[in-house]
This record gives C-alpha cells, structure tokens and sequence, in this order.
DNA sequence: CGATCCGTTGACATCGGTCAACGGACGTGG
DNA sequence: CCACGTCCGTTGACCGATGTCAACGGATCG
C-alpha cells in the first residue's frame, strides 16, 4: 500500500487520510516544477511566495554569514516541505536550494489554507511533519552542541539513511549519493578537510565505502552505535525497530 | 496601550486581537501556576499534557546525552509557548525545565483547539510567534555551526536582552540575570570553564560587568558587533531598528 | 584544452576542552 | 550560632581535536 507520490506516502504513515483527501493531495502535486543542482528556490529576504513541497530530489535550508561560511539548517527529502504558515511573515529569514535535480511544488497560500482548515486529516498528518521537523532541527542543535565531529557526522548520515529508506528513495547504497563533502560539512559545522578525513577514518573501519557521489552505507549498526543515534525524535513507531 | 499579561502583549506584537480575543487570553492565562527554580515542567518521554505557556520567570527546553551532557535547546521567556500541536505526539522528544522561578499555564489541548479554530486573530499570532520560534532555533544552529566561543555567548546574550526588553523584562541590568554559567555553556555547546574564561575576556574588553546573577550587559553595540548579531530572524520591525 | 569542482593529503597552529584546585555564598541541620 | 555540604565562579597547566594553509590529481564540461 506504498503510494509512489511521496507526500502521501509520509502523511499517511502519520494519519489516515479519506480518499478525498488522498485525490486532493494528488491534484495539488499533479504538477511539479524541475530545476537543476544548486538553483535556490528562494532566498533570504525574500518574500515567502507559497509552501514549498519537495516531490523529487533532495534540498536544504541554509543560511549564509556576512564572513562569508554557509550553514546549512535541514535537509529536505521528497514529501517534505516547509514551514505551512510562511505566509504570514514577510521576509524569508533562510533560503531554500536544491542539493541535486530537483522537482517541487509551490503550494500558494490560499490552497493551504484550504488544506488545513476544511481537510482534518491533512491539517493533522501536515501538523504532525512539522512537529517532526521542529524537533529534527532540536536534534542537529544536540549534534553540534554535544558532539564530537565523528559522532556528528555519523549521526547525518544515520538520519539520512533512514528518512530516505521511508520514502523509498535509498541514497547511500553508493550509487546516487547527493550531498558532497562540502555539503556534508556545511551541515555538521566541520570543514571540508575534516569531513574528508572523518570519512576515510569511517572507512577504516569498515563503516562505509567508496566516497562521493559512491559513498556506501556497509555497517549502519556501527554508525548509529558510533553517533548514539536514536531515532526516537523522529517520531515513527516504525522506525523505532528498524534494523 | 502595554499589556501587563506577557502572552497578550507578545501576540499584539504580532497580530491585532479584538476585545473578546484578550479577554479571552486573560481568562486562559488567569490562574499560572508557580514552581522552583530548577523544576521540570515535562521530560523527554512523557506524554504531552497540553501546551506550557510561560507566565514569569525563565524557563528552557533541553535534552539530557546518554554520556551525561545537557543540551538546551530554547530558552522560553514570558509570553513563549511550547509547541501549539504537541497533543499531536505521543512522548516528548525533549524535556523543559524551569530556569529561574516560574508561573506557569497548562493549556488543555481541547482549549487550544478552540484558541486556534474559532479565534482568527489568536490563531495568527500564535502561528506567527511559532515560526519566530522555529527561526530562533535555526539561528542556535547557525550560531553553533559557524561561530566562535566569543561570538556564540555574545549572540546569546543578545538575543537573550532583546527578547527579555521586549516584553518589559530586562535581566542584563545588573540585577537578575537567570542563567549560571553551566546554562550559558549547555546552551551554546561550550564548557563552563570556557565560559567563565569568555566572561572574563568581555569584562576586559568592557562589553560586560559583574558575573553570576550580576552579569550586567554595558556595550550591547560592542557585543552585537562581535557577534554579527542580526535581529531579523526575530521577525519583529519594531526591533529592527533597536539601539 | 583549459577551467572548475571535488576529493585527498601533509604540515602546522590554535581554540577550546580536561583536570584539578580553591574560595565565596548560601542554606541546612545540629 | 556554628559547622558542614553544596553550588557556583575562578584560575592555571596541559593537550588534543579540529581548523588553516597549501598543494595536487582526477573528473567533468564547455
């Protein structure tokens, strides 16, 4: 009963949904938009024009420093999207981009206003993501504060590994890794070099294999032992006893 | 035309609320409850009982590591709420813990469904205070991610001055201020030793006074300097434009 | 064919953590 | 009222994890 469209599929693995809504839910993502690597979708400062909604690829919320350093704040994976009330603020205090090619759709204001208030189950599954996220974003805040650089980036991939699995859209099988090294350190508040090198100690190991765009998950147990990753913050049962 | 009541002068801020919305608000908010310093409202793993809206006091989210660190997560000042859809979870994902002495309200789910469904005006403002608190959290992140010891405990106690002034709470005045050193490093993923050595470079360089409760604030325009502190993921106009 | 991006590696510097000790403030119980 | 314990702030000595700087090679693309 996996829906190929991957909001559905993410919603209703957080409430049921009638069959209205499920149709509803196909009529709005009937028509994603493409772009390339690295296209921002928006920038800071800008005016939010709508929910994005990630259908296809993988991009991210960051930041950029007047020093120059970027920090990226979330990843976001197909079915993902963000905040559902931007449109009451008048200025983006982030910027969205795609990491890889990307597919996405720009939900106007009015449509999700539509969605949350006459379609109960929507607004409940699309409430409860966000809940999700809010506490993802508290567990990079624990990652960065508390950890060391090994365990922080350990604990990305762990997280990315397993999102990705929910979805259906496997990245670290070390065909179709999306997120360079720069990426991975923009992320978890390393350097470059130092991500590079956490990851040839990964490795040694045995945690992984390959590197880049090959970059292969071999002993997830060992990396989730290694991060003290605990799923939990997620908030799917069933992923609690995921391998 | 500043309310006494901190959560109505903070959604005024936000959106305009008509006469039956205050009032209300001063009927949710009438009865807070006080507790002692150091006391948790709710830990990670419990079920949500209702959504935590602080009165008086200073409270915080956090989380406790297995290796036995403590990582604060958001610091809720009067007029700040727990997430307005927690009854949506089953188990906390992290624990919040009054700081200093606090009052407090437990709002029922079922009432913040009324809030939220049958009273526009509250509805907005609160959404709205809700992504001023998820751009808090991302801005932690930033702060973590890309910033030095200095810069982060600087960013802190800019924000920390700022929200404090903006709902009539002033707390770097030399006479209160509510965090031991062991807070300001849980909560900028530093030690408190480093703290401690930081404190006493910013006494040096004159940008502080005193310590402890004490910890007065005597250039904040040299502080928000050092710190690149940008008040715009706060959202608020009025403070765009603060000394 | 050159430019560019990305991964890789080595040498070196340093920021910030660790460990240890101490003293003052405060509260509590005898 | 005193003695003690505890919490908090303070400081010094030490060291290791991680950043910085620099160079190089392979892949990709126009």
């Amino acid at each position: 009963m996996l829906d190929h469209n991957p909001l559905i599929r993410k919603l209703e693995s957080l409430a049921s949904l009638s069959v209205e809504e499920r149709t509803l839910l196909e009529q709005v993502t009937a028509n994603p938009v493409a772009v390339a690597p690295r296209t921002d979708l928006i920038r800071e400062g800008d005016p939010p024009r709508g929910v994005f909604l990630i259908m296809d690829g993988l991009a991210c919320r960051y930041k950029l420093l007047p020093e120059g350093g970027r920090q990226v704040l979330a990843y976001l994976i197909p079915g993902d999207f963000c905040d559902l009330d931007v449109a009451l603020l008048d200025a983006m205090d982030h910027a969205i981009c795609a990491v890889s090619a990307c597919r996405f759709v720009l939900v106007p204001g009015d449509t999700m206003r539509c969605l949350l208030d006459d379609h109960p189950g929507i607004a409940r599954a699309l409430r409860l993501a966000t809940l999700v996220e809010a506490a993802t974003s508290r567990e990079w805040l624990v990652n960065m504060g508390r950890r060391t650089c090994d365990q922080r980036l350990a604990h990305l991939l762990c997280e990315l590994s397993l999102r990705m699995d929910a979805v259906g859209r496997t990245v670290t099988d070390g065909r179709e890794f999306p997120l360079t090294q720069v990426d991975l350190a923009d992320a978890t508040g390393m350097t470059s070099v130092h991500v590079n090198r956490t990851l040839k100690g990964f490795r040694e190991q045995s945690l992984v294999e390959g590197s880049g765009r090959q970059l292969k998950i071999m002993d997830l147990r060992g990396l989730r032992a290694l991060a003290a990753f605990d799923p939990g913050y997620l908030h799917r049962r069933a992923l609690r006893e995921a391998p």
